[in-house]
DNA sequence: GTATTCTTTTCATTCAATGAAAAGAATACT
DNA sequence: AGTATTCTTTTCATTGAATGAAAAGAATAC
């Protein structure tokens, strides 16, 4: 009769409830009860018994074959977030419109804890797609659309993320130089490397606008602060489409509840 | 010192937890604590403590006038979800080719639980944009989708729903029809009412793609089998991009998941 | 300036959650 | 076919985490 029964000290059911949920990700979307356990740092038994829970409210889903997935609920919930408003209305065409003219991949950032969110992507349709889509995360320090968010941040709201220590001096005057200049550019990995260009776009939540290139390195020549600046019309081209998405979304986020019946 | 501190019964953890998320919807995107705990059926103290953890890793956010909205953490999962499939990949220029085509606003639904689940919409951009958008909710009985969705049920599953009554003979007379003509039309109410015609979408989830106008009553009559048919043509057409849609997404969803480090 | 509504903290009580273990399935290997 | 291995599900004694009434603290309305 071994000893049995303890509560884990220091965690709620609701984190519990959330290490099941984040234990999917995109290379992650169907897995089995172990395959869940194991990331989410929780016995089987236990979350076994939070999937079962889930699954009936579908907050996750069962196929056939018995592999457990995100459910319909999480994604209807997941559309009323602030962050989905990047999405649809009528950004689209202002984004379509920038893969045409620019040639390259289209993307928006918004600030999500320690990382880059994407959220948004436009690319020319086709066989060479870009890696990436919805839910890609790159480094908030090592990656154009990252640098523009940092540098918008205040002193105090930077300083409440944890960034390796490393490169804190060199950053500090990086971010300086992206505010008064207004873009960051970037030799960033993401899969291969790509070559990025981007600009903040004001609004709630803030937004990063990015252009980038696996090729071509016309953007961006060597370190960050290297010689060749990207060319002044695609700089002025970015800084008019951010101007159009953060009109856009002030117009439709943000509203207020309605009272209830 | 009144009687305290009682566990409600029958109720876990999680459904508590997910009382208060689904206490948002697209009519209630940001709420103060005291609007989330009155339909999540909750004491204002519960609600605030699960809200104070949800917030802790970001399932909902806090704007600066206090008010909570979902978070970026469900979004990041919802995209996730099977259902999310429907969006994005190709399916946008095949439902975009219909919708110039047709003239009306085509949408895809998937099923989920009691109801018809919107998930796609596409439609003439401009100032008359009809009512609706991703995460409408239609009557599983009461819409041309919803029936088309019935009608693809095996009896068993069916029986699992529980439908008003009323209409079950009638009903199932009706869903006879519609699987062996392989469409349905109805007149729906959505804002307004508006004219439907939907056909099924074979797939997993199962699909129902319908067009629907305000307006014009070209796609319907009167009664549920009223006497003019909708063209032959549309039919076809709608067939075509089901079909369309089936195809696309049997290639990227249902991916196995890959073994993790 | 007072009343009302909303948010946050406190705390004694206890129930729902917990996880080790074992049984039951399914799958892989020989 | 038989055995080993891995995965899923059930059980159950123990208790830690969750609970909600109440009161204090803010903010807003009247």
């Amino acid at each position: 009769m071994a000893i049995s029964g303890t509560g884990t000290p220091g965690k709620s059911v609701t984190e519990r409830v959330f290490a099941v949920l984040m234990a999917f990700d995109i290379t992650h979307r169907r897995m089995t009860l172990s395959q869940i356990s194991r990331p989410s740092g929780l016995p089987v038994a236990t979350t076994f018994r939070l999937l079962n829970s889930l699954e009936g409210i579908v907050a996750v889903e069962r196929n056939t074959a018995g592999l457990y997935s995100i459910g319909a609920t999480i994604w209807e919930l997941g559309i009323l977030a602030p962050t989905h408003d990047v999405i649809g209305l009528g950004t689209l065409p202002l984004l379509t419109r920038l893969t045409t003219d620019s040639g390259m991949v289209v993307r928006v950032f918004v600030f999500s804890g320690q990382s880059t969110l994407h959220v948004q992507e436009v690319a020319r349709q086709g066989p060479n797609a870009p890696a990436g889509g919805p839910g890609l995360t790159l480094s908030l320090v090592d990656s154009a659309a990252g640098r523009v968010l940092l540098a918008g941040l205040s002193p105090a709201d930077r300083s409440a993320i944890p960034l390796t220590r490393t490169h804190f001096d060199r950053l500090e005057e990086n971010l300086a130089l992206i505010r008064t200049q207004g873009w960051a550019r970037m030799a960033q990995a993401n899969g291969g490397v790509e070559y990025a260009v981007a600009v903040p776009a004001e609004g709630r939540p803030p937004m990063a606008l990015s252009v980038s290139t696996p090729t071509k390195a016309v953007v961006h020549t060597d370190a960050d602060s290297g010689p060749a600046a990207p060319a002044p019309s695609l700089i002025r081209e970015l800084r008019h489409v951010a101007h159009g998405l953060a009109t856009i979304l002030s117009g439709s986020g943000n509203l207020e509840a309605r009272t209830r019946a």
